[in-house]
This record gives C-alpha cells, structure tokens and sequence, in this order.
DNA sequence: CTGTTAGCGCGTTCAT
DNA sequence: ATGAACGCGCTAACAG
C-alpha cells in the first residue's frame, strides 16, 4: 500500500521521483526531458512515478541556471483599462504563449517612477524580455536593461536615446488622413483636442493634423488647439471652449477615443452641428447619431507584432553573441491606419 | 584606476559586491538588507560598492530559498478584452504592487484546458497565491492548487468542489431588481438574453429574473429564453428572434453588457420602443437614445477585495500552520449593485 | 561584528 | 546507459 503522501506537504522534487523508482536524480531529469541515452524501460518508470507524486519541475530553479532563461517576459503598458492596452495586452500575450512565455504585466499608470522602478524589479525577475509602451521621452532605464543584455521592444512609441525595436502605428498619417477629409468636406476652422504634449503619439498626430491644413494653406492657430485632456470628462470641457470661442471651430479632431468620446458630449450638448472626427475606433461609435470619422487600426495586431519581433530576438541571444550591434539590424514596424465613417 | 566594466557582461552579483568591498559575501548581503548587526560604516562601504556595480539582488535566487516567496502571484482570466476583467486586473495589481507583489497575468479565452495548464504553470513558477476568474465549473485544477498550499481566492464565481475565499458581485440581486423595476412599469412578457448556461454569474442572473417574476405572479416562458450568446452579434440575432415572435416581448433583460449592446442593436433596427435593461454598466451607455436601465456595480472594486483577500492569506502563510482548515474562516464577500437609468 | 558552511532544485560536466 | 560532483545567487544557521 503507498504511504498516504500528505498533498500539503512541499511539493515532490526531482529526487523524490528518483528515489521512489530507484534511480537518480539525474537519471529522473533525463528521462522527464526526453534526453537520448536513456533507456525507454527506464524513461517509462520514472515517468509513472512522476505522475504518481503529481511531480512538476521547478520553474524557478530551472530557471537559475546560467543559459536557460526564465521563460518570462515583462509586458510594460500605462493604463490597462484603456481598451488600446488590453488589446495590446492581448495580442502580446497570444504570440509568446506559442511559444512557451508567460507575460508578466505591469501598469503604471503614467508616473515616470513607477515605470522606472518597474523596469528595474522585471530585470531583477530576470525576465527574458521586456516589451514597453514608455510613457515618457526620458527611457534611459530601457536603455539600461537593453544595455543589461534583456531584449527590449517598443510599442506605440519609438526609441529615445538607445536603439531597440518597436511597432509603431502610423499617427502622423491617420491624423493627416482624418483631418484631410474633414477639410475636403469644406472646414476650414477645425479645432484640435489631444493628450499631453509629452506624449508622443499626441504630438505626431498633432503634426498630422498641421500638415494637412499646411497642404491645404490653412493658417495653424494655436487658439484651437488644447492638449493635455486625458479623460473624457477633461476633454469635454476643453471642447466646449473651443465651442464658445467668438470665431468656433466648424469641425474637431481629437488625437484618442479619450478626447473623441468628451467632445462628442460638448458637440451634443452644445446642439451645434460641429463635424467630428478623431484617433481610435470604439465599440458603439456608430451609434451615437452623429456623423463620425475615425482613424482605425488594429491594436491586437501591434501586440502581436511587438511580440514576434521579441520572440525573434530571443531566439538568437543564446550563443556568445553579446554584442548588441551584432544581433541583427533593428526592426521598425509601422502598423497601417484607415478612416471610418459612421452615423452618416 | 577602476576596470572598465563591460556592462553586456552577466550581471553583478553580490560576491562581485562584496569581493570589491573587501568583506564577505554574507556581510554584503546583511548590510544591503538592513540587517542588524552589521557595523554602520561597513554597511556604507558595501553600498557604495554596489551602486557603482549597479547591483541588483537576484529576485530568482531570493525566491528558490524555501520560506521567501517568489513575490509573484498569478491572475487567471478568460478574456482581457472584456472592460469586466481589465478593471479588476487592475483593482488586484493596484492592492498587490503595494504589497511589494508582482502580478502574472494569464488569459485562458474561456477554455478550460488552457485553464488548467495555466494554473499548473503558475504553481511550477511557485507563484505564493492565485487569483482566478474560472471558467467553468470543474475546478479540480484549483483545488490541487490549494492543496498544494497556494492560497486561491476566485472573483465573481463561488468556488465548487473545495473551500476557499471568494469576492462575487450580487447577481440575483441584481438581475431581480433591474427586472422588477420592467415589471412595475408594466412590462409582463419580458424576454431574457444570457450567456451560455454554464457560466455561473448567467444562470444566477437567470434565476434573478425569473424570482421577480415569480413574486409578481408572472409565469417563467421558456420560449421568451435564449441562452449562449457571447457576443453582441449573437445577441443581436437572438434579440431579433425574440421581437419576431407572433407575441414579442415588450422589455428584454440581457445578462450582461455583451448582450445589452446586441439587443440595443436589435431593437433599434427593428424600430419598436421595446424596453431594454441589462447587468453591466459601460461606457456612453447614456448616449444611446433608448432608456436603458443598467445593472452597475464597481469591477475595480470586486479586483481590490479580492487582492485584500489574498494579501491577507500571504501574510499568515509564514508560520507552519499549514492546515488549511487552521488558516482562519474562508471569507466570501459580495459586492453590491445599483440601478442606473440612462437616456430618459 | 564578521566569516564559513550548507543547501534551496535543477542541469551541465565528467566519470563509471 | 547511469551516477557523483559542482555550481547558479542568495541567505539561515552556526561558528569565530
């Protein structure tokens, strides 16, 4: 009769399984790992033993040793509850799942020392990889781990001050698209509603927004334009003064669903007709009785992108191939955006 | 003149710290810790060692040692995409990073074997505690999780088959009162879109509806009943089956936001005034130009009780009072809803 | 106050 | 085909 093991117990090592079949505990390892050289009788005892004690390898201390990695990566977003990041999030996780990561994500909710010391604890993890949404210009501690030897790879954002890979989405050209259509549509005063200054696909969408009126020898005027909403509630207040200005603004383009979302509520309120388009698709747009046009793209698919190209560069860190230049030229992905019409 | 560091090299460790200082190993280690006993000015010299090296304790060779912690723990759900779960993936890291955790977040597209294998993982990566959202009722994976000595706590499902911590949200409740409140506006044949019916928090909100019914003397109609539906374009068909019967119902209440938008669809595409309610509460909810009574509850919140929870089982883990049973009462907190009425 | 020994669980290296 | 020793980086436990 097998002794009634206590599950509570610490969980069965390797050499429990060994020394319950008799062998050691090397021989245990080989087996478990399909290692030629072992005999197949042998490999199928241990096996059935290691079913038996309900055996599983530490991942910890398999990981500890010099050349196998941990088998994890860190996943770096600032607000997870914008649907942008979970899509991300998403998209990251399926491709590295494939092939055998585990993500672990980390939120920072747009403070610069929260990322900073997040960073720093993923390396101290010994992560494999660290794939990021930075928030801000200052990335010296991505470059710090880049420098560390953990692959690196930028998403939404492009590298400062180290090179790395990174998947982009086309901002400058969605911005320019929406805001070309809206002036072909016959605005010629068209107001601008974005994020932060900081923030860098703020200030591409931005330039979009300003090479499209340029193309079109509209005048930039800086009383039209307001950054730094980052919440729906921010944005609708900002629209509604552009709404009041003596001279409003016809039409409005908002550079995220943030902003589009607070000025659909002004425009609605305010019962002007202001034409609207902005950055971001989201769920309901079509349904809000209003005309709308909305750069597209496919956020899951910047996830995953992001998540091939680490996968990429994870494969080739094994050998002594340390030198940063030598791993092959950076890669810059840039994902493609398309305009949406809806509530016509 | 100090040696030119390479920086690709593997990183510092502590011998490299403590070699450079002049003391030993385990003074390093004390000193960096904080560790009583070690003389002041020593402890100096040892950090001043390790910021020139840029040491870092090795988090991987901390957690091997039996007794510390990975400082990890997992967070298992099914869909990430879903507001539902980003929010309370959230309110768990928000509550855990404060207590120095670190949060794995692993999402199992509502698949029971990626479910179990995911939970497995977790344990082999000796996470010190789970936080899982399962997907069906078979939870044998989680229980051995526990057995093993993983403290578990589920979200928004009672645990089946064994004992352990939970935070639900009211889902009888909930539904009872959002279909009561169509009741009192004279609504009798009221129609129920749900998801499937193994999903636990569907079936209870199916009873809720069928309890209000029942208190007003309402029969329960299985014809009025479609189930299954996970996605706003299933619901909207489903929806459009119920308004198509030779006696449609005039109010529908759907289980969920995944169903309330695909009802909202039917019923504005068939140009009725049925009346709609739902469980979920979600964004321009109140832009909708329908009435729309929504059943809302705080999703961070059902994240942050249940990363409480947790914390709360991590700390009394230390001692060998290993019996679960010993471990303190199992605790099963309920999160409340309210009624929230939009687009009068 | 500081150093030495030992070992967490695994896998690589070298013997047998 | 199998086993014994060694070490990954860190830290309790016991010297000194």
């Amino acid at each position: 009769m097998p002794e009634p093991r206590l599950p509570a117990d610490s969980p069965p090592t390797l050499r429990d399984v060994a020394q319950r079949v008799g062998v050691s505990a090397m021989t245990a390892s080989r087996a478990l790992r399909d290692d030629p050289g072992v005999l197949a009788a042998t490999r199928e005892r241990v096996r059935a033993g290691a079913d038996e004690l309900g055996y599983r390898p530490d991942e910890v201390a398999r990981g500890l040793r010099p050349g196998s990695g941990t088998g994890l990566i860190g996943l770096v977003v600032t607000n997870l509850a914008n649907p942008f990041y979970s899509r991300l999030a998403l998209g990251v996780d399926s491709v590295m799942a494939g092939d055998g990561f585990k993500t672990v994500i980390g939120n920072t909710g747009q403070d610069l020392d929260s990322e900073r010391e997040l960073v720093a604890d993923l390396v101290a993890r010994r992560v494999d990889g660290i794939i990021a949404v930075p928030a801000a210009a200052d990335q010296r501690h991505l470059a710090a781990a880049a420098a560390d030897g953990v692959p690196v790879v930028l998403a939404s954002r492009p590298p400062e001050g180290f090179e790395a890979d990174c998947v982009l989405v086309d901002d400058f050209g969605g911005a320019r698209a929406a805001t070309a259509r809206l002036i072909t549509r016959g605005h010629r005063r068209i107001g601008f509603l974005g994020s932060p200054p900081a923030v860098y696909t703020g200030t591409e969408r931005l330039r979009g927004y300003a090479a499209a009126l340029a193309a079109h020898g509209i005048p930039f005027d800086d009383s039209r334009i307001r950054q730094g909403q980052t919440e729906p509630r921010e944005a609708r207040r900002a629209a509604a003064e552009l709404l009041a200005l003596p001279e409003p603004p016809t039409a409005l383009f908002c550079s995220n669903n943030r902003n589009t979302i607070g000025a659909f509520r002004a425009i609605r309120a305010s019962g002007t007709d202001t034409a609207l388009a902005g950055f971001d698709d989201f769920e309901l747009a079509d349904s809000l009785g209003l005309p709308l046009t909305l750069v597209a793209y496919d956020s899951d698919e910047v996830g995953r992108a992001a998540g091939r190209l680490l996968a990429h560069r994870l494969r080739r860190t094994d050998p002594g191939t340390e030198k940063k230049s030598a791993l092959g030229s950076i890669q810059r992905i840039v994902t493609p955006t398309s305009l949406v019409e809806y509530g016509s």
